[in-house]
DNA sequence: TCTGGGGTCCTAGGACCC
DNA sequence: TCTGGGGTCCTAGGACCC
């Protein structure tokens, strides 16, 4: 029997999500900044329409967002990873087979559903998404993944669609593919555009109706696959439990240039300990750490970037002891006189944290950080916040991030609930 | 003058994704 | 003044082995 597959992707989600708790803003431009409210990172249709394009810095569009009144919002991670949760917990329940793809996106497999219901099925849960969460979301079905997300551009793009679009069951599929241009196909990006285009293919249709091998001969197997999912032979199947993160990444650009050690110490120490946390929320160690700084690459004063590896001497997912050795490597890479932007700190070499050799002097001490870890990281997630930190994490954080326009934590903090007054009306 | 061949493992870098 | 952050997979090439 054919797979069936569904992509559901939240429209313009981080936006939506805004807009759920300032429900005056539909039908207005809304859009979302990156971290230190440096780059549009979401956009409204309505932002979109207003010519706003995606990732450009926010200070080249200061004349747009004035004329067209647009709303503007910093990123509020805490808010959309539990509109998230809410939006998957409704397509969990409707179809066991799912792949979370990411923060707005998710894979079904629609195989169980009779031919005749597709469609009846997704308006079904569209709405369903909507009436429960306020997400509006667009859905695709095809008969590989890179079939439904081609369907699920459509049913974005094509306003007579309202959101769904199948292309199993439909009469003529190829006509479709003849309208899509190639760098809508997912896993086409510039270079694969570029050498397409070189080659005479212009469409999704003539992609895949093309040479197999010789697309293989010059794209690897990587470039076969979009052929071969073209056509309806499955390459990517359904990913239901995706595997522990093999490599862990924090990194920030800062809220202003630093230039002394002991902010740089202060802000890197603080991302080492969230990708700490990160390895122990997957239960996972980390057998290496890589430190990295970086003047602001944009500016013409001096520049530095620099990188060190640290292999650890025993496998840890311990702040403390990653801080320690993080810290020596950032030492050893900082250099006066340079305006330090960014910092990070990556963990690589993963393994899971079971049945670890250790030496029995080193089990002693690492049992009882475990048990305080443990506290640690149950206070700050019941609070939400970054109550409890190491000392070198500094309290000040002056260096933090710039966020202006920054919408409450309405779902995850007490103090954000939203109040609704009754009696004004 | 002649100078194997096949295999594995590791790493860096490219390409792509949201 | 201001320019995001976090991932995955694949490939080519070097090192090393027998």
């Amino acid at each position: 029997m054919n797979k069936i597959f569904a992509l559901v992707d939240c429209n313009n989600f981080y936006a939506s999500c805004e807009r759920i708790f300032h429900p005056s803003l539909g039908g207005k431009p809304v859009v979302v900044l990156s971290n230190n409210d440096g780059c549009v990172i979401a956009r409204s249709e309505e932002a979109k329409r207003a010519g706003i394009k995606m990732a450009v810095p926010v200070f080249e569009i200061s004349d747009l967002i004035k004329q067209h009144g647009v709303h503007v919002f910093s990123t509020n991670y805490a808010l959309y990873g539990d509109i998230s949760q809410r939006v998957m917990n409704i397509l969990a329940e409707s179809s066991p087979d799912m792949e979370i793809y990411s923060i707005d996106e998710a894979f079904l497999d629609l195989s169980a559903i009779s031919l005749n219901q597709l469609q009846n099925h997704a308006i079904a849960l569209q709405s369903k998404i909507l009436k429960w969460t306020g997400i509006p979301v667009s859905i695709g079905i095809g008969y590989t993944k890179i079939q439904a997300k081609l369907a699920n551009h459509i049913a974005k793009t094509d306003p007579d669609r309202h959101g769904v679009f199948s292309l199993v069951g439909h009469p003529d599929p190829d006509s479709v593919l003849e309208e899509i241009p190639l760098n809508e196909i997912w896993g086409v990006g510039e270079k694969y555009s570029a050498f397409f285009e070189g080659a005479g293919i212009a469409s999704a249709r003539e992609l895949k109706y093309c040479d197999e091998n010789r697309i293989r001969e010059k794209l690897g197997v990587v470039g076969q696959r979009l052929v071969l999912e073209l056509r309806g032979t499955v390459c990517y199947p359904l990913n239901q439990n995706p595997a522990n993160k093999k490599e862990i990444c924090t990194s920030r650009s800062f809220g202003r240039p630093l230039t002394k050690y002991e902010e740089l110490e202060a802000a890197t120490a603080d991302y080492v300990d969230k990708v700490a946390r990160k390895l122990r929320k997957q239960k996972s160690l980390a057998q290496s750490v890589l430190i990295f700084i970086m003047t602001n690459k944009y500016d013409t004063g001096p520049k530095y970037v620099n990188y060190k590896i640290v292999k650890l001497p025993v496998p840890t997912n311990q702040s403390h002891e990653l801080i320690h050795f993080a810290l020596i490597a950032l030492k050893s890479l900082y250099r006066e006189g340079f305006r330090y932007k960014k910092s990070g700190a990556i963990v690589s070499e993963v393994i899971p944290d079971a049945g670890q050799q250790t030496s029995l002097w080193d089990e002693k001490g690492r049992a009882k950080h475990k048990k305080l870890l443990k506290v640690i990281d149950k206070i700050n997630e019941n609070a939400g916040l970054d109550v409890v930190k190491f000392a070198v994490q500094d309290t000040d954080s002056s260096w933090g991030m710039r966020q202006h326009h920054l919408s409450p934590h309405y779902t995850t903090r007490w103090n954000d609930i939203l109040e609704i007054n009754l009696d004004d009306h």
